[in-house]
RNA sequence: GUACCCGUAGCUCAGUCGGAAGAGCAUCCGCCUUCUAAGCGGACGGUCGCGUGUUCGAAUCACGCCGGGUACGCCA
């Protein structure tokens, strides 16, 4: 999508536009099947080592009882169906099969049996399933232990000693970062974390849109015009400037071949290292990238790297070699191809363009260069590209180019392909009807990212003030920003990154329900209860949490671990962040129980109970917190 | 035409190897003497797009349709 004030701005595209956000998976490979939205890596078996500290000794009795496999009991358990009052379901099918039984029979037998060889276990027998309640003392005894450090929850080892290459945001110089650019920004956010939670190292790759034919109109421009630095700098916004001027230099080359020659020459020049095209490229570079960086400030997201097109544009000599060397081009045309079909298979339809006919290279090519680089630099063990899925053929095919090449890395390279932004469209123009539309708004008008936070924080600053009138204005600034640009980004990592994103102001800016907002809140309430109670060390007897309240908290918080390595197998921010929901619900229910009932707050006259309220406080905010980090989102202390 | 994404409650979406249909919003009814009501409880609301097949069992898997979106040789 493009970032032009109005679309009739847009220059046509023979010629010269800029290049579509940038940069997605394979369609073949088994790790992205094929109508799944959150895949799960088949044989990879994932673990839930927290939640095993509850679940062994069942899985352990079970097993021994039927004389099968631990392992083969460990997966089992689901779950239980909405009504019923169990922490978890064991289905009995394919135990019965083991057992010779019939599904409810074993159900009823694994009921009556359970609760002799695991204290504190109830188990009832519903049809074919086994439904297991722990006493809240004993579950709270296996976990609470396990938490003391604040992230344990969402910490594993799963990828230790790997690691992870994370292509994200790569947006185009001269423009502004768009609405729609939150997408791929935050969602390389979030898994850069996730991963680096999971014990990977990470690699934040910024792949700038810095080269390609419009930079030579944009400086074509600039000649004609006579602008000076001091008029950019002058400028309110710098991207506006430029952006402003690219889009007088292609109204006026529209039919002016003249004017037309003259960006061409000033691509040539730029291409050639002509040392004013090249100044004035990096001016341009430079005005756009500190832009960026406000809102990546605003944001919270920071790069490793920013090798850009540009740095890879005299690179692309050696893999061009290898090519040819390995017999795997061909021409056509006069452009130089990898002949997918014939090499690979017709899955494939089309070759693979390596280089155009005037022997310039294309963005494959680029991606192969660099991708190369990386691994060389970086040592990398998996390398993502999370760009829209409107991507993916072209991901496929140099990920087949690089397999034919033999890199050991080929079978590592993964398109984290999303879904687009649409935006509710009032007044479409004539003879249309009023829907969701791709990139703009009722008037025509792209949405800039950095406005919709703006816009969100004020309106966060709206409920703020209300609700913490005592605050000086300085931290009702900050909790503002923090809930307002929580409330836009959690919007866009809650549901399933291939969905398209249906962006409505008031919805993305709710403060209420499924929403950041909601997270942080709780996480502000823990606080709370921790100022007010104004203790250090906290040596709390766990098996004084009793209550299913507190017991539901830690399951939730138990829960988290394997969501977070579900995430990093999936790429699936996403399932993170249902976790962190389920999380921030129990503990609203467990905190507002205390309302109407001074005994069951953590603040409660019984020193004892509340010292140990107190832990399951601290490792939920430890959790909780831990989680919004992960996901890209602040956690009020207040709000 | 080919490939990919999507289709589940009025709206927006979850649904973890195939095993018990879920949430938020909206609407309606309750709960502030509050360890923070940005919260909690309840009600209402569904032929899981359609069909066939596989299976003891399908929202889930296979095949075929229908509908919406996206991409398909010298842009990125």
């Amino acid at each position: 999508m493009d970032g032009w004030a109005n679309p009739q701005d847009r220059p046509p595209l023979k010629y010269g536009s800029f290049p579509t956000s940038r940069r997605p998976v394979s369609p073949d490979d088994r790790t992205f099947p094929r109508r799944r939205a959150c895949p799960v890596v088949p044989g990879r078996r994932i673990r839930r080592p927290m939640l095993d500290l509850l679940t062994r000794p069942v899985a352990a009795a079970v097993a021994d009882r039927l004389n099968v496999a631990p392992t083969q009991v460990a997966g089992l358990f689901a779950p239980p169906a909405k009504g019923f009052a169990a922490d978890l379901a064991l289905p009995c099918f394919q135990l019965a099969k083991a057992a010779g039984k019939a599904p409810p029979a074993l159900a009823t037998d694994l009921a009556a049996f359970l609760p002799t060889v695991i204290p504190g276990l109830t188990a009832t027998a519903v049809g074919p399933f086994c439904n297991l309640s722990f006493a809240a003392g004993n579950v709270a005894q296996a976990l609470l232990p396990a938490l003391a450090e604040p992230t344990a929850a969402l910490r594993s080892s799963a990828g230790a000693g790997r690691t992870a290459a994370i292509d994200f945001s790569s947006p185009n110089i001269a423009k502004h970062l768009a609405f729609h650019h939150i997408r791929s920004t935050m969602l390389g956010n979030a898994l850069a974390h996730c991963y680096q939670a999971a014990g990977w190292k990470t690699v934040r790759i910024n792949f700038l849109g810095d080269w390609g034919t419009a930079f030579g109109r944009l400086i074509s421009g600039w000649k004609r015009e006579g602008l000076t630095l001091d008029q950019l700098r002058a400028a309110d916004d710098q991207v506006t400037f430029l952006n402003a001027l690219y889009v007088r230099a292609s109204q006026a080359a529209k039919g002016d071949a003249a004017l037309e020659d003259d960006a061409r020459r000033w691509s040539k020049k730029l291409e050639d290292g002509d040392a004013e095209a090249r100044h004035l490229w990096q001016i341009f570079k430079d005005a756009s990238l500190a832009e960026f960086q406000r809102v990546y400030a605003l944001l919270g997201v920071t790069f490793d790297s920013w090798k850009g097109e540009a740095y890879y544009e005299d690179k692309m000599g050696p893999i061009l070699a290898e090519l040819a060397d390995k017999n795997l081009t061909s021409e056509d045309q006069g452009a130089t191809i990898v002949d997918l079909p014939k090499l690979v298979g017709k899955q494939f339809k089309k070759p693979a363009l390596i280089k155009r006919a005037d022997g310039g290279t294309l963005y494959a090519t680029r991606d192969l260069a660099a991708c190369d680089d990386r691994m060389r630099e970086f040592a990398a063990d998996r390398a993502l590209y999370v760009v829209d899925l409107g991507q993916s053929l072209h991901f496929t095919e140099w990920f087949a180019v690089a397999k034919l090449l033999n890199r050991p890395f080929a079978g590592n390279l993964r398109h984290v392909g999303f879904g687009v932004v649409l935006m509710w469209n009032d007044e479409p123009g004539e003879g249309l009807e009023p829907g969701w539309a791709k990139g703009r708004t009722r008037a025509g008008k792209v949405m800039l990212l950095r406005e919709v936070l703006e816009e969100a924080i004020d309106r966060a600053a709206v409920i703020v003030r209300e609700k913490n009138p005592d605050l000086d204005a300085a931290e009702q600034a900050t909790i503002a920003r923090q809930v307002g640009i929580g409330a836009v980004v959690f919007n866009d990592l809650k549901n399933g990154r291939t969905n398209d994103v249906k962006f409505k102001f008031e919805d993305a800016l709710r403060f209420d329900g499924e929403t950041g907002p909601y997270l942080q809140f709780a996480h502000a309430r823990l606080c709370s209860i921790e100022r007010k109670a104004n203790v250090g060390d906290l040596a709390g007897d766990p098996a004084l949490l009793t209550s299913d309240h507190e017991k539901n908290v830690l399951l939730a918080i138990a829960k988290l671990q394997n969501a977070l390595e579900r995430t990093v197998e999936a790429d699936e921010p996403s399932l993170l962040a249902a976790a962190l929901l389920n999380l921030a619900g129990e503990i609203a229910v467990w905190l507002t129980s205390g309302n109407s009932n001074l005994d069951a707050r953590v603040l409660c006259l019984d020193a004892a109970q509340s010292a140990a309220r107190l832990r399951l406080v601290r490792a939920a905010r430890g959790a909780l917190g831990e989680g919004l980090r992960l996901l890209g989102l602040a956690a009020p202390e207040r709000m």
